[in-house]
DNA sequence: TTTTATAGACGAACGACGTTCGTGTCAAGT
DNA sequence: ACTTGACACGAACGTCGTTCGTCTATAAAA
C-alpha cells in the first residue's frame, strides 16, 4: 500500500454530512408528494424538492427530465392510492359512482394535485389502471364501445374539474392561517357581492343567491357525478335508463 | 408668457420617442389579450405585456394589482365576445346547448385562457352576464331553483374541462411548428403506445384503442353536453325529461 | 401666476424559478 | 493499477412577479 499519510488539508473535506440515501426517481418523487401534501403544488419547485432531499436542484434531472414529467410521476404515485373494486356486472352504475368518490377523496388529500391531470393524456400505470377499470365496468353494463370512449374522457374531466374547484381557496390560504376560516371568510365575501349586484341587470342571480351558493362541495358533486352516469346508462341498448 | 429660451441641454432630453397612448386598465388588458393569442397564457408576463406597451412591467401596477387580477381581466374581457340569445322559454335546452357552443367558441378563438377560469368564482360583469342567461334558461324551463344553482356549476366547470382539454397539444408545440401538424404526431405516439400496452393487465384499453381515441374534439363535447342537458331537464317536474 | 400636492411612470433591485454546463468523485470493469 | 462511465453538485444564465424610491407632469390651491 502507498505511503499513509493524512490528507493533505488544502484538499478540502469531501463531504460534510453522511452520504444521504442514493437518489432515486422513487424517493424524488414520494418526496415532491410530501412537499405537495404540505405546502400545495405551486410550492413543488425542483429546487424546493432538492432542499428537502438535502441536495441540489442540478442532482434531479438524472433521474427525471423535468418538471414537467415530474408531476406526472407525482399524478401516478397519487393514483397508486386509489382502490379498485371487482368487477360486478350486476352494480356497475353502483361501481362506478364509488370508484369516482374513490378517486376523488384521493384528489382531495392531496391538496391541488387535479390540476396537473386536466390536459394531459393518461399514460402511468395507475392512471391507465383506473381507465381499465372504468372502461370494464361500462362495457359490463352494456354501454356501447364509442360511447365508453368518449366516456372515460368525459368523466376523467368531470373529477379532474370537481377536485380542482374543491381547492380554490384551500390552495390559496396564506400559510399560518386557519384555510377553513379563509374559506368561510372568502365564501361570506362573495355572497355579500352576489347580493349588493344590480337586480335589473342579473335578475336571477341576486334572486338565487342561496340557492348559488347553498350546495356544498360533495352536493355539487353528487349532482354531477348522477348526471354522468344516467347519461352514460342512457345509452346502453334494450334497457330502461332509469329503474 | 416666459422667455423663451430652448431647453438647457444638460436637462436631458424628457423623453425618446413621443408619449404612448396613456396607460389605462383597458390597454393592458387589451394587450395582454393581444399577446394570449398570438403565445399563449404561459407568455403573459407582467414583462411581456409591459414590453408591447413600450414600457416597464412596474408601470402596470398602478392600474392593476398583480397577474392575478389581470389574468381575471383578461377571462372577463374575452367572455364579453360572447353572444346571449334572447330567452324563448320553449326552447330553453336547445338555447341552452348554442350557448355552451358559443362559449367554447370563445374559448378556443383564445388558446388556454380557459385555465383561468376553471377554479374561479365568477364576478366579472360579463362572466356573470353569461350565469345570469344560464340561470334564465333553466328557470324559464321549469327547473327548480336548487337544482339550476348547482347545474351552472356544473356547467361552467364542464366548457372549462373541454376547452383545457381541447388546447392540450396545441398550447405545447414548440414555436415555428405547426400546431396541428404537432398534434397528430403526438396523437399517433399516443395509439401506438397504447396498442403496445400489456393487454392482461389492460384489455379494454387495448381493446378499445380505436374508441378511445376516434372521436374528434367536438364529437367529445357534443356528448357531454348532451347528457348535461339531458340531466338537468330530468330535474323539471311534472314534464318528461326526453322527448 | 406661482406654488404645492399628487397620481402615475419607470429604472433598479430582490428573491425565486427551470434548466444547462463543467467539474468532481466514486465504484465497477478491465 | 488504470480506465471508464454514471451520477452528484456548485455556479451560472435568463426568466419571472413584485416592491421601492425617484422623478415628472399635471391638477389644485394660493
Amino acid at each position: 500500500m502507498g505511503t499513509d499519510i493524512p490528507t493533505p488539508p488544502w484538499r478540502k473535506q469531501r463531504r460534510a454530512g453522511p452520504v444521504r440515501q442514493p437518489l432515486t426517481q422513487e424517493v424524488i418523487v414520494a418526496t415532491a408528494v410530501r412537499v405537495l401534501d404540505g405546502e400545495g403544488l405551486e410550492a413543488v419547485s425542483m429546487r424546493r424538492v432538492a432542499q428537502e432531499l438535502g441536495t441540489g436542484a442540478a442532482s434531479l434531472y438524472a433521474h427525471v427530465s423535468g418538471k414537467e414529467e415530474l408531476r406526472e410521476l407525482m399524478l401516478d404515485a397519487v393514483f397508486a392510492e386509489v382502490e379498485l373494486p371487482e368487477v360486478d356486472p350486476s352494480r356497475w352504475q353502483e361501481q362506478l359512482k364509488e370508484l369516482a368518490r374513490e378517486v376523488r377523496r384521493v384528489y382531495t388529500s392531496h391538496r391541488d394535485i387535479a390540476k396537473v391531470s386536466l390536459g394531459l393524456i393518461p399514460t402511468g400505470p395507475n392512471l391507465l389502471a383506473v381507465a381499465e377499470v372504468q372502461l370494464a365496468l361500462m362495457r359490463a353494463g352494456g354501454v356501447p364501445p364509442s360511447i365508453a370512449g368518449l366516456a372515460v374522457d368525459t368523466f376523467g374531466m368531470y373529477l379532474d374539474a370537481d377536485a380542482i374547484e374543491d381547492t380554490i381557496y384551500v390552495g390559496r390560504t396564506p400559510p399560518g392561517e386557519d384555510p377553513w376560516e379563509h374559506f368561510q371568510e372568502r365564501f361570506e365575501q362573495i355572497r355579500a357581492f352576489m347580493k349588493a349586484l344590480p337586480v335589473d341587470r342579473y335578475p336571477h342571480i341576486v334572486g338565487m343567491v342561496d340557492d348559488l351558493t347553498g350546495g356544498s362541495g360533495d352536493d355539487r358533486f353528487e349532482f354531477g357525478l348522477e348526471i354522468l352516469i344516467r347519461g352514460i346508462a342512457s345509452y346502453v341498448p334494450d334497457a330502461d335508463a332509469d329503474p
